[in-house]
RNA sequence: GGGGCGUUAGCUCAGUCGGUAGAGCAUCGGACUUUUAAUCCGCUGGUCGACGGUUCGAUUCCGUCACGCCCCA
């Protein structure tokens, strides 16, 4: 088979169909093959960028030279200037970025060879540290070693890579370039153990529950499907892992966590990506007050954990966490933002009806007061609470899998925690009525049969697990990439997650 | 799903009221033994996202599509 571009007169022999930057680095590839081995791995590190800087930070030149420090350092050539008879370069490990200086009379023949390396390549050097005439702490190498040949030219080094669907897509690029992009993924990992050892140290545990489901449960949300082979068996990637993590308190276990993917066959936007990470815990003898407890503890803890100060900044809006945070029903919150609507008809479905129209909400036949509450809600009131909010009192109609409020049956004892105009946590004291459970989901599927997509289905053996007795427990669900994009002043969800999903390129 | 914006050199970006395109950085060649976006000299480098239409001629105008970003549902 023949490439069109054999036949386009372009220079640069076997290699047509790239460009000259690859071209000519491929060329000097030839020669490390041609010289010997091209891939070596004997090469061994003594010291990292980051801890010498840090090390030395208050060492002169003076004191350096008085006490030679000869070092071995690795990394990523991300710097390169010749100037004749000497150079500089820096390379970068997972630390940092030390500088080195070079002399063509120490170095001889691997001076020569440096002058042809490229700034990507993979670069050893040893030689005893001193500080520049500006200060800069460096290596004199005393030897030279290129470990790596890298074939494809990075970013521009000033401007970075700034194209967000190259960013997305050659993460690896980005992580090359960017410390920014390195210290959020570096937060992420931060925030994920703090949580952990938060729970940890209350005597949770950590579970993992069936990622691949036959009754997909726990959120309304319209599954993914895939297929087992061996069974001939449909099952779903799961929407929430909230149904097996119960079966494990009327188990006894009490106190247990998760923290995994979920996945949700919706839209995509700068909030949504199809896997999503989800902490969930439950814990026995508890109700959805505590949780709310540990949810503004929690936080406060991880503003003090990555920042040390409650005070941060979230797209340049300023937010205060040691304030208490504000507390409110789904009902009060809806008053407030409309203060046309009735309060007393806040349950009347005709009334709710006629507004919801007015409103441009789309009403489904199946759709009762709470559902349209929760739309009017969703539409109007969500997107503005900025500050950390609890927003309780969720109509039981939404709320399939929360215990009903003991004086007013038409709602639950669940909130939602909102940042930033984000819901960030969902939680509840947990339903343990298994007949109450049992006609909730005959609920479900009476909506799902009607045409709602996102209705539950009906899971006998999470009842059949009910009616062993589920001790009374309180159960929260906590949006890790939201919490993340949060902490790391991040505007979309794809910043926060390495790999976001993307359409194939085209 | 709807609307808006975008896609030009490896990277960051100009530009062409229709006559096959420029800059900075990087690369390549040369000078330079403490640089800090080093400096100086010289040279390269492009299917202007893809396909179709209009036209003598399209990177530019029109249409369709792809991918991305933002907003809305």
């Amino acid at each position: 088979m023949s490439s069109s571009n054999e036949t386009g007169g372009r220079d640069g022999g076997g290699a047509a169909d790239e460009n000259k930057l690859i071209a000519e680095r491929r060329a000097k590839l030839a020669q490390l093959r041609a010289a010997g081995q091209a891939w070596p791995n004997d090469f061994r590190r003594d010291a990292l960028a980051g801890e010498l800087l840090q090390a030395y930070a208050q060492r002169d030149d003076a004191w350096l030279s008085a006490n030679p420090t000869r070092v071995t350092v690795g990394g990523r050539l991300m710097f390169k200037r010749v100037m004749g008879k000497a150079s500089f370069a820096k390379i970068a490990d997972r630390t940092g970025q030390i500088q080195l200086y070079l002399q063509q009379e120490s170095l001889g023949d691997a001076y020569e060879a440096f002058k042809g390396w490229d700034v990507g390549d993979f670069v050893g050097a040893s030689g005893e540290l001193f500080r520049t005439r500006t200060g800069e702490l460096s290596v004199k190498a005393a030897s030279l070693r290129l470990l790596v040949k890298s074939l494809r030219p990075l970013p521009d080094k000033w401007h970075g890579l700034t194209d967000t669907e190259t960013r997305y897509r050659q993460r690896y690029v980005d992580l090359i370039v960017s410390d920014q992009s390195r210290a959020v993924f570096r937060a992420r990992t931060r925030i994920v153990r703090y949580l952990r050892d938060f729970l940890d140290a209350l005597d949770f545990i950590e579970v993992e529950t069936p990622m691949m489901q036959p009754i997909p449960g726990g959120a309304a949300a319209r599954p993914f499907r895939t297929h087992h082979n061996a069974l001939n068996q449909d099952m779903y990637l799961r929407i929430a892992p909230e149904l097996y993590l119960k079966r494990l308190i009327v188990g006894g276990l009490e106190r247990v966590y998760e923290i995994n993917r979920n996945f949700r066959n919706e839209g995509l936007s700068t909030q949504h990506n199809p896997e999503f990470t989800m902490l969930e815990l439950y814990l026995a003898y508890a109700d959805f007050r505590d949780l709310m407890q540990w949810i503004e503890k929690a936080v406060r803890g991880l503003a003090d954990t990555l920042y040390g100060r409650q005070q941060l900044t979230y797209q340049g809006r300023e937010y205060d966490l040691s304030r208490p945070f504000r507390r409110v029903t789904v009902e009060q919150a809806i008053i407030e933002r409309n203060p046309d609507l009735d309060p007393l008809s806040l349950r009347d479905l005709t009334y709710l009806r006629k507004r919801c129209g007015e409103l441009g909400i789309t009403v489904n036949a199946h759709d009762g007061a709470g559902k349209l509450q929760m739309e009017i809600f969703e539409k109007t009131v969500e997107h503005t609470l900025l500050d950390p909010t609890f927003v309780y009192a969720y109509p039981a109609e939404v709320s399939p899998l929360s215990r009903l409020n003991d004086a007013d049956p038409f709602i639950t004892d669940r909130f939602e925690f909102f940042m930033a105009g984000r819901e960030v946590a969902n939680g509840f004291s947990e339903l343990n009525d298994p007949e109450d459970q049992a006609a909730r989901f005959r609920a479900q599927v009476a909506r799902k049969d009607s045409g709602d997509e996102e209705a539950m289905f009906y899971d006998a053996d999470y009842v059949r697990a009910l009616e062993y007795g589920m001790p009374p427990a309180a159960g929260l669900g906590v949006g890790i990439d939201r919490l993340v994009m949060f902490f790391t002043d991040s505007a979309s969800i794809r910043d926060v997650i390495l790999f976001p999903h993307m359409r194939p390129e085209g």
